[in-house]
RNA sequence: GGAGAACUGGCCGAGUGGUUGAAGGCGCGCGCCUGCUAAGCGCGUAUACGGUUUAGAGCCGUAUCGAGGGUUCAAAUCCCUCGUUCUCCGCCA
């Protein structure tokens, strides 16, 4: 959420923000309703105070037994209070507005993006690793989804009997892959000083709130219960509905909503696996074959809290976090940093990291990482304070980075390091979590 | 899923319609006293928003006693709905 203070103050900068994340946010819409909002409040609050202190005039009057005059004054305070009522409903009328419009407000870019309007325009910072030349070896690689059915590890035929298309059914070594993957990411984030926490895969509105992905991206987003089931409640949300988390960034970063943080114990750098689970509403068409875009998919994630000053270098470490993965996996990869057009809601700066996939003959988005500034903070009300350097509490800053998503990472992992005759080498670093498993045949 | 009890400031806890933003205690901060320690004494100790101010401090105002709504001139106190916690019952990996 941004600061209502801060765009009321810098309404070109926020606009050209704006325009240049391609969003169609109304700055002067919001900037009339505020004007509306402030004029009002001063208005309800004086004339809450003129019937706050007759209130007590006919407290005192009782007291003295002089009835007839506290009736006199009941009836005088009585139009005060009609007034009150008709402004009273007229700024939550506009309270809610401004709350909605504030809620859908994308993030600020950070003054470091490039300015640009979408994918075309993100900027290749580095590449690691050399692709495979599969011509020069001599033979056609293929594809995960050719391969892995034909290996007969993943099957995407039972995954519809069992639950619908964009699902993966994993057996036998490409389950253990899977598993494999998990431990081996978490580990080495626990060597880098990252906390484990395991978490529910479904979160409330308040949870998905805070994280940005409501109310906007409310399609998105698998429920446990339509419109019907229960009584609406104010802002459109069915009483005791629940999501399945798209990412473990929305419950890794709502686990201190509502906290003050103590500024010694920052930064907190938490990491988490979960099963992610999207509805991909708006991706029909994209990416159809293979498990790189479905319904339900595992990732280890990543989430740092900080103080302000250090969540830009943060985002540098995290991302290096994130790259170490694939270095140790061996698999190619680059950094992207996402131009404003490109960028997520919640994110002010945001790098991905794309693996090389053959099958693509391309890179292909493996990971993200952001840094959220205050934006999630604020919206789940996450506090810091330190005495030694400022009175009261502050927002801290919010980041998060997939390490990595394990589906992908699976895809990248079996076309990467297939052979001629059909079979995979497991990659070395993921031999002691398979049981000493060195090729997959 | 059913029944009962509870939910007050950092913590404990008083408070069933009228100077209660909230007694008292603990904790914490500042000061005093005491030749160490301990004890004692005094003062202070919520947040958000709005106004005032160049800004801050200060001052004024409003709101906040689980959340939301209602009754009333006036609600921590009465009513309704919801949430959470605890206890008992049911069900269950």
């Amino acid at each position: 959420m941004l600061d209502a203070k801060f765009v009321r103050e810098n309404p070109d900068a926020v606009r050209a923000a704006m325009k240049s994340r391609g969003s169609n946010w109304d700055v002067d819409e919001f900037l009339a309703l505020d004007e509306k909002r402030r004029a009002i409040i001063p208005e309800v609050e004086s004339l809450q105070a003129q019937r706050n202190a007759a209130s007590k005039q006919i407290g005192a009057l009782m007291k003295e037994g002089k009835r007839d005059a506290a009736e006199a004054a009941k009836a005088e305070v009585g139009t005060i209070k009609d007034t009150i009522a008709d402004l009273d409903a007229q700024r939550s009328e506009i309270d809610a507005q401004v709350r909605h419009l504030l809620a859908t407000a994308p993030n600020l870019p950070d003054a470091s993006v490039t300015i640009g309007g979408g994918e075309e325009d993100n900027v290749e910072l580095k590449r690691w690793g050399t692709p495979r030349d599969f011509a020069v070896e001599g033979f056609e690689p293929q594809a995960h989804w050719d391969l892995g059915p034909a290996l007969g590890i993943v099957d995407f035929e039972r995954a519809v009997k069992l639950a619908e298309s964009r699902f993966v059914v994993l057996s036998g070594a490409g389950a253990a892959l899977n598993r494999a993957l998990m431990n081996f990411m978490i580990d080495q984030h626990l060597n880098a000083g990252y906390k484990e926490w395991w978490l529910p895969v479904l979160a409330n509105a308040d949870t998905l709130f805070g994280s940005g992905n409501l109310p906007k991206f409310e399609d998105d987003l698998y429920k446990t219960k339509t419109e019907s089931d229960g009584n609406a409640l104010e802002g459109g949300v069915t009483a005791g509905q629940l999501y399945l988390t798209p990412t473990a960034e929305t419950t890794l970063t709502s686990l201190h909503r509502d906290e003050v943080l103590e500024g010694k114990q920052l930064p907190l750098r938490y990491t988490a696996y979960t099963p992610c689970f999207r509805e991909e509403a708006g991706s029909a068409g994209r990416d159809t074959r293979g498990m790189i875009r479905v319904h339900q998919f595992d990732k280890v994630e990543m989430v740092k809290l900080t103080r302000p000053e250090d969540s830009f270098e943060a985002l540098e470490d995290m991302t290096q976090q994130g790259e170490k993965i694939l270095e140790l996996l061996g698999l190619p990869y680059r950094r992207i940093e996402l131009c404003t057009g490109d960028m997520g809601f919640s994110s002010a700066k945001t790098y991905d990291i794309e693996a090389w996939l053959p099958s693509y003959n391309d890179y292909k988005e493996i990971s993200s990482c952001s840094n959220c500034v205050d934006f999630q903070a604020r919206r789940a009300n996450l506090k810091y304070r330190d005495p030694e350097n400022f009175k009261g509490s502050r927002y801290l800053h919010t980041l998060n980075g997939s390490g990595q998503a394990m589906g992908r990472c699976f895809a990248a992992i079996i076309e990467n390091y297939q052979n001629a005759d059909g079979s995979v080498t497991v990659p070395e670093v993921l031999r002691p979590y398979m049981r000493g498993l060195e090729v997959i045949r």
